[in-house]
DNA sequence: GTCTATAGTGGGATAGAC
DNA sequence: GTCTATCCCACTATAGAC
């Protein structure tokens, strides 16, 4: 047996890969980040990536796949242990935005298991157009999904259910935001020195619910439903 | 003098070179839309970009210059005039969001000029971690959003100045999604069927002015201020 | 399971005729 | 200002020795 402190052992090439790769793709993007770039990195051969994984794409997908499922994972424990909490009753909307949002933060919070870059690299690529990540994000993504729609729509009688889906998006907005954080923010703001993480949460969790209880557009008065009848149940 | 139909002039090979580059760098990004790709697109030689632009990047700065200074010029043409209303008096938060935000969303609304598709590109632009591009933007940026600022300063005077620079970054992130909108929605809820354009400003502006004039974190009652000291001035 | 060497592809850029 | 032909480079992927 050889000495571990030479050369790590097989499984460990294969996570220093991933973790090589979700750093490089935060900081260069997909395209921009070369095999040569990933295995220098990760201190492994240029061949490493390909017996590992098949292929580039095969890579960026087992890169999400690591993190992304055990995200969902939390966020839907966290939403069962509300449920469980209330009983049958809806939830109150603050307790599944942060079931969802407060998760993913939380995850992002968590640096020493690389969730942070992780979290970064995920909301960049909603909105981007690989064309195969985005298959397999919506795949990863439609349970936990619906899940909490489910919960925001019995949460939310009165607010016609694509009012909740708008909003649930510009909340995924705000939080890709939210994530990618200081360094957007001081594109255009250098004055800018309170980037305490564990002030995020709070911060951002006041903004969604605030976003998401607003007044539906067409009503001047919060509080009185005029148009926008509710949508049964 | 040649039949201006066979082959336009020169200036219209440039623009026709600029709209075939934003169309395509907002469908697959900038790394992965070729030369040949929009040369192709835009009906021109291969060799034409590097003959009215000089490089690949130079390109790409120039798709972002075009249509960002006329963003801009108008967003402070429409704080300029809500001021000249105000005539002296702090603006209603409102009315600096729809400045800002609604601007853009009427540009995005302007398909005609190609809006819909650059500002799609701009709301992906700003988490992406194109060095030289990044840099641009935020020089282009920097004036405007000086300006509103200041704005949201006076309009807010008792919310800490750092609030509101994190909300104006989350209003960013939730505008961006509002814009790749449609696309990205449909990723997780295929059932979404009311993407009337015309509802998306309205829509979004609940959404922002509610997060923006949201409690502060660590306040459990709305419009009681404990904690969280007013900014001076 | 790791490595070197290289095949094969497609990119950006340019020289030079028109 | 436009075009063709081509250079040169960097990339992914793989074959085959160890």
């Amino acid at each position: 047996m050889r000495a571990p402190t030479e050369r790590q052992s097989a499984s460990e090439t294969r996570d220093r890969i991933l973790d090589a790769a979700e750093a490089l793709f935060v900081e260069h993007g997909f395209e921009a980040t070369t095999m040569r770039m990933i295995t220098s990195r990760a201190d492994a051969n240029i061949a490493a990536v390909n017996y590992h994984f098949g292929s580039k794409d095969a890579l960026i997908q087992e890169v999400f796949k690591r993190r992304l499922t055990e995200l969902n994972r939390r966020r839907l424990a966290a939403l069962d242990r509300q449920e469980a909490e209330a009983g049958g009753a809806p939830l109150k909307p603050s307790r599944i935005v942060e079931a969802f949002f407060g998760t993913a933060l939380e995850m992002a919070a968590d640096t020493a298991h690389g969730g942070h870059t992780f979290m970064r690299l995920l909301g960049r690529t909603y909105t981007e157009p690989n064309g195969f990540v985005r298959q397999f994000l919506a795949e990863e993504y439609a349970e936990a999904v619906e899940r909490f729609l489910a919960a925001l729509y019995r949460a939310l009688p009165d607010v016609p259910r694509e009012e909740i889906l708008w909003r649930f998006h510009f909340m995924m907005g705000a939080m890709s935001y939210a994530i990618a954080g200081t360094d957007a923010l001081q594109l255009f703001a250098g004055k800018f020195d309170d980037a305490a993480p564990e002030r995020l949460l709070p911060r951002l969790m006041s903004f969604l619910l605030g976003g998401l209880r607003a007044p539906l557009p067409g009503q001047g008065v919060p509080g009185e439903n005029g148009r926008g009848a509710p949508t049964r149940q």
